[in-house]
Parts: C-alpha cells; structure tokens; sequence
RNA sequence: CGGUGAUUAGCGCAGGCCGGUAGCGCAUCUGGUUUGGGACCAGAGGGUCGUAGGUUCGAAUCCUAUAUCACCGACCA
C-alpha cells in the first residue's frame, strides 16, 4: 500500500487503483480516528478496511419534517431535523454520522492551523481529581457548575469543565529546563460544565468538546509571542471553516489574565454584544468597553432640593410618566451587597448604592470589579433594602443614603436631577452631587449604548450580536504561582512559568456555522466542513438500468478522488430526496434521470446560490472534483502563514 | 434559584372542566399504483397516558406528593 493524505490537505497519489481503495479508507479513518494529513501507513489501512459506506441505504440519514417543540433556534431545529444532532437529556447530545463529519472536519482544520504554529496535541482525561481544584483554589471558587463526585474508597473527584490544574501540573513535572521552552500543547476533549440553564441545542450545551490549548514561556515576551501566534491561528481556522467573525477584546472572567480576546461568530441570535467602533477596527465585548467621561463639563445647580409624591410609581419609566419628564434626568440608584470587612462579622453584609442616568443600565461585570463590591455580583433583596434604609426598592437614592455611594460617570454629570427620597412613595427634585451629597466615588459602571463615543476616540459605538467560539488568555503567572509550577533559568534559578491558555468550542462552532448558513430548505455548509461535497440524487433508478450505472460510476469515480459523496440510493419520490439532500447541507447536488442521459447530460445543483446547469455526463465528474477543490482551496488559502 | 407552562405512540398534538379502559397528523411496516420537488389507494403494528400514593365499583381525566422538561428572568465561560 502506499501512503497518500487525504484531500482536505492535497490528496496525492498517482496510482488511479490505490487511490480508489485509499480515498474511502481516508475518509473512513478520518470519522473513527481522526487522521487526517498526516500520511497514513499501509499497515494502519488494512486494519481500518471495513465499514466504509456512504449510500443512504446503509446510512444513519434520520432527517425529521418536524423540529421538536422545545428548539427556539434555527440552528438547533435545523440540526435536529437534518440528523446531525438527538438529545439524550438536557444539555447532553448524540451527534450522528452527519453532524460527526461537520465535527471531525472542524476538529481537521483547528489541527492543521495548531501545527502551523508548533502546537503539540495530547490528551488529557475528563475527570480529574478534587486535590488539583484544591490546590489552584477553585475547587471553591468554582462553584456549582462544577460537577463534582466522589469514588469508591470515597476520594472526591470532578468531570473537567477545563484543563488548567491538569495541564499545569504536567507541566510542573515535565518541564524543568527553560531549554524546553516554548511549549504550546493543546488537546481536544469533552468538557462538562453543569449550566443552570442549558439551551439552544449544542450551542450551550452541558457537555461539549472543546480545543483546549496552554503555552508555556520563560519570559513574558514569549508569552506574548505566543499569543500572537494563537491569534493569527484562531484567525485563520475561523477563517477556513467560512465564518464571519471578529476578534474582540474581552473581560477575563473566572481564569483570570491579563490581556484576553473572544473570537465572535456574528449572528443575531448569539448571546454575547460586541462593541464596534464606526471609524476604526476597534471592538470588544460590551462587558468590557469602557464607557468614556463625558466631554462637557457638568451644568450648575439652578434649583432647590425639593420634594415630590410619586407613589406606587417604582421604576424610572413610572416615575418620568408622572413628572413628565425624560429618563435621563431621572438618577437610577440600584443596591448591591458588599464585601465584609471581617470575614468573621456575623451581621449583616454592608449595602453599596449604585446610580446610573435613568435612561442607562448596569455592567455587572464593571461593577463587579469594583473596591467593596462582593463578587460574584449580588443585588440586595427588598428585605435588606428595607432594613437597611426604612424603603423599598424604587424609592431609592444616593441623598443621606447611609453606605458607600458610587456614581457612574455619565450619571455624575447630571444636574438638577429627579431621584428615589429612601422614603417609600416619594422622590427628590432639583438634586445635585456635591451641593446634596457630599461624598461618592465616580466609576464606569454602565453598558455602552449605541452611539456612544468609542473609547479608542475614533467615532461611535455600533453594537452587533455574536457568538463566542474561541477565546485567549494570557494568563502570565497565575496558575503557576498557585501551584508552583517553575522552570530553572540560565541562572539555574527557578521561575514560574508564563503561561496563555486558549480554546475553542468546536461543538458550537458547529451550531455557530448552521447558525449563519441557512435557508428555509436547510443548511447550506461552506464547503470546509460540509458533511458531503456532493450528492447524488438518481431519479427512478430501479427502473433504469442507465441512470443506475452513470450513478454507480460517478459515486466510485468521486470517492476515488477523495470527495466526500452521498449517494441517495433509496428507491423516494425525487422530491423526497432533494429535501433531504438540501437540508443537510451539501453544497452541490448531481441530479441524474433518464431525461437528461438521452441528451448525454447530467444536472449539477448548487445549494447556495441555488444555480442549476446541465452538463455533459462525460465530463460532470471530473468538473466536480475540480470545482471541490478549487473552492476548498479559495477557503483554505485565505489563512496566512505564521510570522517566524 | 424565582415566575409561567408542560409531561398521552418515534416526532408534533387532541382528549381532561363533565371519571366508563385512548385518538389525530407525520413517521414506521405490508400490498398495489406511482416516480424531475416532501405522492395516492388498501391494510397493519405501535401507548403500564412521567412516577408514587389516594378518592372511586371504575382514573389519562379528580386529590396529594414527587421527578423530568421547556420558556422568561436571575446567574454564568
């Protein structure tokens, strides 16, 4: 046997008969094993030479007309109905042979893109012992998203919702020479994260696979470098895989970091809000964009502190229908729990007040990070409030308001403003900072609205919707402080680890892609992760002897060269097989008949654009591979090399 | 965790108020006619009505408990 690579990444072989036999075999090896460019060995292909069927009469089609009840998404109706996904219970999914091909060809381009940038795979198991989450310290910090068990001889243990304790202490082990740096090891692996809501299908799913990757260097430089090099990676898989995406700046969350990036998938139905600016190519995750100052300066105080009735009126929009008045001039004042400042202080937690314009909404991330604020962020019940201030919600504000007062900044430019009187039923007017409430801390604790300055300086803020299927952290030293994770320096000194830590999710890639390639008849896959280049659809095959044999050919002729080929050998009305051809998402269909062989002609269909052309029957096949190849070479090449 | 709703055949649903041993569409199977856009005719199979108690001569239906699921919110890499 001769060794060949498969078609994905220029599938080479000159013997028209081994190629024949190594095509499918490829393909095969690729769904079970995941081989994929790297050259196969003949030993590996006898032992892999059975199972290889690609006709729907020995296929898993299982394509639905109806979509469960439950699915609110395009993206997860679709799923269901083309078979690509079935769920087993909440938040957990089979994926069938069609969606398993999606998967495994999106699993194909994250391994080339990491080899492009001297990645090392591994993996690593999905339960972990308890000690590791003890050790970095967030096996209480965590929290109930972590599913956790114990064994027999009762040792706790966790389902890995991430990898950084395993990784870290592999690293502490292996690595104890800044001579093996850099490193960068990925691997691809289920995760288990118990979501309190799990929804939209695999899009936010309990367990998923994801590409998880973790670099180690001596010095920051390195990590820097290092990361540079997963951005340009990330770019280029996102880029192949036909998504429309961006990368934005992002908040670190519960890893921690310093410098961190989320790659979006741009969807309306996605979850995140990304920030843009009109006139540069700034962006970044709404939880982070910092909402500037102000430019003009704050107007002076012209009225008397008075007060107004407003009662039963507990919301902004209550209040500014009674006064007549806009939102903007009314201050919104929110009550989150605060830090105590002993631990051991049984009393009651301290109230924080939070005033925002009445017109703007909170940033609970920003107002997380806040000096006193307990994280994660707690917004005080009506019973606190009560206690605290003889009120109750909706008749708040920061005037004698008897705890820590911060001010957002665009509410701290208000004058003469209307807000809660901590007296049930009433409200203040005329109200100003300084004059009525001498002491506050200003900070940028709301949402950026459209429109808004964008903070680079350059225009204003555009909001899109996105999905997040990547993210990267440069982590520095974090995890390798907590757990003493050091290489010995030229100096035979030793120093922890710079560390950067980066993933994708590939099942929601998955579901992102569905999510932006679709049409009322199905899914439309670009053709780097489209589960069939082609179709085959043979009108009235049983009865003609002619369009069975053109089909029976083509299909040989079309493995034979690599393609991935669906072959619709069921005896179904054509209208039948066209549905389900389209709804799962090949991009081209070759629609056989009697019809057209008189002519000596066959039809090739494009999904997309929805194109149909008669060709020749002589030369359909060979157009069929030269046009798969040309489109995923279009996609694939528009990645660019790693700089060096 | 709060609010709302649901659970009856593989999927989508009716029946429930008014208790009498379960039905529709799709799917499946058989036979036949069909076959360039989800066909038609004839027949068939498939359900401990989420689970456990209770009321009753009798419970899918009424009562109690419980589980699961979904949607909205809160929360969250």
């Amino acid at each position: 046997m001769v060794p060949g690579t498969c078609l994905y990444h220029g599938f080479s072989c000159e013997d028209a008969q081994i190629r024949g036999e190594i095509a499918p075999l490829l393909y095969n090896a690729r769904i079970r094993h995941s081989v994929s460019r790297t050259q196969i060995p003949g030993g590996c292909i006898l032992f892999l030479s059975q199972g290889f069927n690609m006709r729907t009469s020995n296929y898993l089609l299982s394509t639905l007309k109806e979509s469960p009840a439950e699915a609110v998404l395009e993206s997860h109706k679709l799923m269901v109905r083309a078979g690509y996904i079935r769920k087993l219970a909440s938040g957990l999914y089979t994926w069938l042979p069609t969606g398993l091909a999606v998967l495994k060809k999106v699993e194909d381009i994250i391994r080339d893109e990491m080899a492009k940038a001297g990645c090392v795979e591994l993996l690593m198991p999905f339960v972990q012992p308890a000690d590791l989450w003890k050790e970095s310290g967030r096996w209480i910090h965590y929290g109930p998203e972590l599913c956790r068990f114990k064994d027999r001889h009762n040792v706790d243990f966790v389902l890995g919702p991430t990898h950084e304790e395993v990784i870290t202490a592999l690293a502490r082990n292996e690595i104890k020479s800044y001579k093996q740096l850099p490193l960068n090891l990925y691997h691809i692996q289920t995760k288990f994260r118990d979501e309190i809501r799990p929804r939209f299908g695999v899009m936010r799913a309990r367990e998923f696979i994801m590409k998880d990757g973790y670099s180690f260097d001596l010095t920051t430089e390195g990590l820097q470098k290092s990361y540079r090099k997963m951005y340009r990676a990330y770019s280029n898989i996102f880029t192949r895989l036909g998504l429309d995406f961006r990368a934005v700046q992002a908040d670190t969350g519960s890893i921690g970091g310093s410098s961190s990036h989320e790659f979006q998938v741009l969807a309306d139905a996605g979850e995140d809000v990304v920030a843009f600016a009109s006139e540069s190519d700034y962006a970044s995750n709404i939880e982070l964009t910092e909402c500037l100052e102000p430019k003009t300066p704050r107007a002076p105080a012209t009225k008397p502190m008075g007060t107004v009735p407003t009662p039963g009126c507990h919301t902004v929009d209550k209040v500014a229908n009674l006064l007549k008045v806009p939102a903007n001039t009314i201050a919104k004042t929110l009550v989150v729990v605060g830090e105590k400042k002993d631990p051991e202080d049984k009393g009651p937690a301290p109230l924080i007040a939070i005033v925002l314009c009445g017109n703007q909404t909170l940033n609970e991330v920003k107002c997380e990070k806040i000096e006193g604020v307990k994280a994660p962020l707690e917004f005080a019940t009506s019973d606190q409030i009560n206690a605290f201030l003889g009120c109750h919600p909706g008749s708040i504000g920061p005037v004698k308001f008897p705890g820590k007062i911060v001010v957002d900044r665009t509410a701290a430019h208000m004058a003469d403003f209307y807000c809660g009187a901590n007296r049930d039923g009433e409200h203040l007017s005329g109200v100003n900072w300084d004059r009525d409430v001498p002491e506050y801390t200003v900070a940028d604790v709301r949402n950026i609205e459209e429109g808004d300055p964008s903070p680079d300086g350059h225009g204003t803020i555009v909001l899109k919707r996105g999905i997040e299927v990547g993210h990267i952290f440069a982590l520095h030293t974090k995890y390798s402080d907590a757990m003493q994770c050091t290489v010995l320096n030229e100096e035979g000194k030793p120093v922890n680890m710079e560390m950067g830590c980066y993933g994708i999710g590939v099942t929601r890639v998955v579901a992102a892609a569905v999510e932006q390639h679709h049409d009322e008849n199905g899914i439309i896959m670009p053709e780097t992760i489209a589960p069939f280049n082609v179709t085959i659809v043979p009108m009235n095959m049983k009865k003609s002897e002619k369009v069975r044999d053109f089909c029976e050919k083509a299909y040989k002729e079309l493995t034979a060269a690599g393609i991935d080929v669906l072959f619709d050998d069921r005896s179904e009305r054509p209208g039948v097989m066209f549905a389900d051809m389209e709804l799962i998402g090949a991009p081209r269909m070759l629609v056989v008949g009697d019809r057209d062989l008189e002519k000596d002609q066959v039809e090739i269909r494009y999904r997309a654009s929805g194109e149909r052309k008669s060709v020749s029957a002589e030369t359909a096949v060979s157009e069929i591979i030269s046009e798969v190849k040309a489109a995923l070479g279009e996609l694939n090449s528009k990645a660019k090399p790693q700089e060096e």
